[in-house]
DNA sequence: AAAAATATTTAGACTAACCTAAATCAAGGC
DNA sequence: GCCTTGATTTAGGTTAGTCTAAATATTTTT
């Protein structure tokens, strides 16, 4: 069957606010996230409907079916192999390598998908340390925390940033973190959840609740 | 300004027929070339005139104004360089990289381009032995004649094919012929412009004029 | 140079994907 | 249990890109 760029895009969206949220997702939502006006998303609802990728029931809002759930996981898969080539081999930075991989996804080729994997050495995870779902779908469940959440100071790995948009990945870039540090959480505010980390090379970094909440991390031993 | 994927293979239909021709490219030329009909043509040419991207009077034809020529030379460039990087990198069959660069090249970024070029080493061909622009439009003309032309016997290197149509790619490939290859020429028909080779490792081959009018080769000592 | 053949454009219609404005449904407060 | 409010859908319109059929321009033939 034949899937637009546009379809595909909603898909997309579905499965990511179904991911942060449990139920069934809303127009309204969808609406918001995509920019789009609520009419335009019911017109469409409608029409991957008919296509079986979601279950839609007037006002009860829109879930995916398995088929749309499949190639949601698969749009998924193609964006952060996208994003592993643009920053390992061509060396992007990783604020710069959202924008391209979100055409690039739309490609159709799962031949072409599955030499990238090949090439890129099978990655689990995207610049972001978002985990890559494997030809079948699954995925490292990586059960990192927020760092505003942390409440055993310590020591900890940066695992995964939540928020990828240009200034938030500017901003910690220039504090000097990065996916894969090593840094000692030591103190969590309990009145605003803002933190104080020590870095490997001696730093000290003060980090908001906002910025925390975006900074996942693994406790190390 | 914005233009589509559409608007660009029209641009790159337009500047190929006028590679092969000279002169005004015909509507019926474009709609037979496209696969679209004459009066979706006709449409189409006015929105590219209004978009400064041709020189197109009724009844008389299009060509692509210097604005479009821009345009035409740089789809093409991604559109081969990305056909590199399929068959380096990935290692597709030199028939299989076609398609998918077809998708490949309305990818919108400048930096990727310009990245994926150095990535590769600033290749001058593409798998076919079709000359790659640089970033300024510039490509070697290499002056390979077809093996159906050749009028003196020699030794000549294939360096270019101009059918990239999958059955004559596996057709020439079984054969035993690539780009780079040395052969020898020992005749050429002068009634049907057939014509016999013999290859670096001593076989010998036949090919009718169909055939060596799509492989061109320059001469060697 | 007029007629016949062919090429091209115009007219009108269709689909996908959007929009605005109006109508309708659903949920919580009283 | 009704009513107000906000969410959602319907109705009707727009643009890009396609189509068919009809009209018109150009070219070729005689």
């Amino acid at each position: 069957m034949q899937i637009s760029d546009t379809e595909e895009n909603y898909i997309k969206a579905i499965f990511a606010l179904q991911m942060q949220e449990q139920g069934e997702v809303s127009t309204n939502r969808l609406s918001g996230h995509l920019l789009n006006r609520a009419a335009s998303v019911t017109d469409m609802l409608k029409r991957l409907s008919e296509k079986k990728l979601i279950h839609y029931e007037k006002y009860k809002g829109v879930s995916l079916s398995a088929k749309g759930y499949r190639l949601a996981v698969n749009i998924v898969r193609k964006h952060r192999l996208w994003e592993v080539f643009l920053k390992e081999k061509l060396h992007f930075k990783w604020d710069e390598v959202h924008d391209i991989a979100e055409q690039l996804e739309h490609i159709q080729s799962e031949e072409l998908v599955s030499r990238l994997d090949k090439y890129l050495g099978y990655p689990k995870f995207d610049p972001h340390g978002d985990p890559i779902p494997d030809k079948d779908g699954l995925m490292q469940k990586n059960q990192a925390i927020a760092l505003a959440r942390v409440d055993r100071k310590g020591n900890y790995r940066i695992a995964r940033v939540t928020d990828h948009s240009r200034p938030f990945l500017n901003y910690i870039t220039e504090l000097g973190l990065k996916i894969g540090d090593l840094v000692r959480v030591e103190e969590v505010n309990a009145y605003d959840a803002s933190c104080k980390l020590k870095t490997a090379d001696g730093q000290t970094i003060f980090l908001s609740q906002k910025a925390g909440t975006n900074i996942l991390v693994e406790q190390r031993r």
